[in-house]
DNA sequence: CCAAAAGTGTTAGGAGTACACCCATGG
DNA sequence: CCATGGGTGTACTCCTAACACTTTTGG
């Protein structure tokens, strides 16, 4: 019997100000009944990312999310079912586009906190411990965390997306200082209430960033 | 036809103080002739890790090296004899390790320097700009530099070995004082004449390392 | 009026970078 | 004796981290 290929996607999203993934519950056997990261089999015509992308659509609707290939897990006895090697990628969705769709798949899916995830089918839990720790390292010096914000945002929101994947908490004024030293953000003329005094709402400006990403510009926190 | 899945071995060494990669003459169609990345199938009852392993160790007889897993290529078109997905490792060999098997195989196998490699076979130039890519970021922030040189080895073989994968000079009195600060050298009592004046040598102390290493320690070069 | 998040500067310490000369040896 | 890499310290700059109070609004 061949080797199968297939591709898991872990997807996050912050709710209620902690990171959570999105997790399908198994119908049929093995672990029937379980939690596991949403995925399937790559068609014979299909790249490994249009496979990933594919597979996000199926299962949540949503498509044009931050994407990007995680590793390839491999080991035989993975999977009870044959010899089956999973390519898994990691998706981050905007918090204001994470509902979703009720019934692909007739499959149960829901977003769990991923600080406390239930018990997951097959290695699942290896790779979602892969996917935060990837999650948290790119952070620090790449954007990736403004895609999980919505378009508008508040200084307020992006810290609060920082200190949920990073785990600490980070002084304001320093993080304040540094997010306008990169010059990424184009402040807009809106307010927004999200506490009580009503916030400065800002965008993220990818023409700006493109002048310096290949540069090393890194996210100091 | 099913997919089929190989691992392909980009293996580095240091040579003449210019980074060199590993590769083989194809023999057969497609692209006879061109130089390829050495890897093959994975057996069935084998892991990633360990198909890599035996490839190496099949090609160059090398064995207990650094290894690492790269990146998985799965467009439908790159290997024009069906659809075949590689997982692509990354591996260091100490230069006085990096005498080839003649014969293995058959193959011709042989060091490139990484700065003007040959044409290559399928997409293979892309896994080698990734390779090399790779090293240079975890050059940066792990010990992977040490894997590269001989257990014992002088200072400025080391801080070659750093400007030979970063492709810059680097001061030679900052590079030995944060070498320094980072207590993960043990001097011996040997030196070695390796230019005019004998240069002590010094060991990776991987205890020392593992002290510190969960800390966020970075090799700030 | 009180709770809650918004907003705002300064300082001290540490890290990075630039820079030049003498030493020991082999040929 | 000379060419070659070995070996060493200082000063300036910049980044980081620690730290507290006033403002605005909703309830």
């Amino acid at each position: 019997m061949a080797i199968r290929v297939t591709v898991d996607v872990v997807v996050f999203t912050i709710r209620d100000g902690d990171l959570h993934v999105l997790l399908v519950r198994r119908g049929a056997a093995p672990f029937a009944g379980r939690y596991a990261i949403p995925g399937g089999f790559v068609h014979e015509d299909e790249s490994l990312d249009a496979a990933a992308r594919r597979e996000l659509s199926e299962e949540t609707g949503v498509r044009d999310v931050y994407l990007e290939q995680l590793y390839s897990f491999g080991d035989p006895g993975r999977d009870p079912r044959g010899r089956i090697i999973t390519v898994a990628y990691f998706a981050l969705i905007a918090s204001d586009q994470s509902t979703l769709d009720a019934g692909s798949h007739g499959a149960e899916a829901g977003w769990f906190p991923v600080k406390k995830p239930p018990a997951l089918a097959f290695d699942h839990g290896r790779i979602l411990e892969y996917a935060v720790e990837r999650l948290r390292t790119k952070l620090e010096y790449t954007t990736v965390g403004f895609q999980l914000l919505p378009e508008k945002f508040t200084l307020g929101e992006l810290q609060a997306v920082y200190e949920a994947i990073l785990g600490r908490r980070i002084d304001k004024r320093n993080f304040r200082r540094k997010i306008g030293l990169l010059g990424i953000l184009t402040p807009l003329r809106e307010r927004r209430a999200t506490g009580r005094k009503p916030a400065l709402l800002y965008r993220f400006s990818a023409r700006r960033f493109a002048n310096l990403r290949d540069k090393g510009i890194l996210f100091p926190f």
